[in-house]
DNA sequence: CATCTGTACTGTTAGTGCTAGTACAGTACA
DNA sequence: TGTACTGTACTAGCACTAACAGTACAGATG
């Protein structure tokens, strides 16, 4: 359903992650999981800001990366939504971008020798955990 | 088997990581996949700086957080050896990482939209390919 | 017109990755 | 003893990025 109201989003202070990415990464998953659908409209960009009390030009720059990806569409003067569901990123784009993460989580759990089987079971949970957070 | 001639490192030119990560995810890997062993000595500080092409302190960065963290041991003026196995990570230490991987793995794997099975695939893949690097 | 929206700049601050250079102490060997 | 290796410890500088601060402008809404 199409929610005219502003969402909540949170994003955790203790991350070491850029806050760019926190935001990006957070609106992605909330799309990626149904928690957020297209036509919902997100928080403005002077909003979110003040509510996570930082500048506003970090928001801005969150909110852009999504809309060249395709994830959010802007509308001059009324604000930014999240747009229709349809292929977001090239297949290659994909492919690139799926190799890298593989890569870089065998690269960190490797060396802490953990079992193959705990590896698969705590990816599934943590996928669970997400699609639970669903309306 | 303890070999006494320095290994050979590759670094991959066009990865997006630093140097330093590099250098130090390499050799976490080869040690916990076997492929070099406790006892067996590293490239000197200085020769595998020239064989990359890269300074001689981005290397001693690398090396030096290797040591600290258990991986390697220095000996003045011989060189640095692979450390004898042994626990090189505190339980805690080695739950928050691999809290960490997992996590940032998912932000990065559920908005590409692929199918769990592949995901499990794929990272049985990678780690099969790294065991089967071992001598 | 006033006020909200996104967008687009410039400029500054702080942190990091990397390079460059130098110096010093321990080890090995002729 | 001298020389040439080893790792280690500094300082300094450059380039890049994240984030903040401030300002301005155009479209939408009432």
């Amino acid at each position: 359903m199409a929610r005219t109201v502003p969402l909540l989003i949170d994003i955790a202070t203790g991350d070491t992650r850029p806050i760019v990415r926190q935001i990006t990464d957070g609106v992605r998953i909330k799309i990626s999981t149904g928690e957020i659908e297209p036509g919902d409209q997100l928080p403005s960009v002077r909003g979110l800001a003040q509510q996570l009390g930082i500048n506003p030009n970090t928001v801005a720059k969150a909110y852009a990366e999504l809309t060249t990806e395709g994830w959010l569409e802007a509308r001059q003067g009324l604000g930014l939504y999240v747009a229709p569901k349809r292929q977001r990123l090239s297949r290659g784009e994909r492919e690139r971008r799926f190799d890298d993460a593989v890569q870089r989580f065998v690269a960190d759990v490797v060396p802490l020798n953990i079992a193959p089987e705990e590896v698969h079971a705590r990816i599934d949970a943590e996928f669970a955990a997400l699609q639970r957070r669903r309306a």
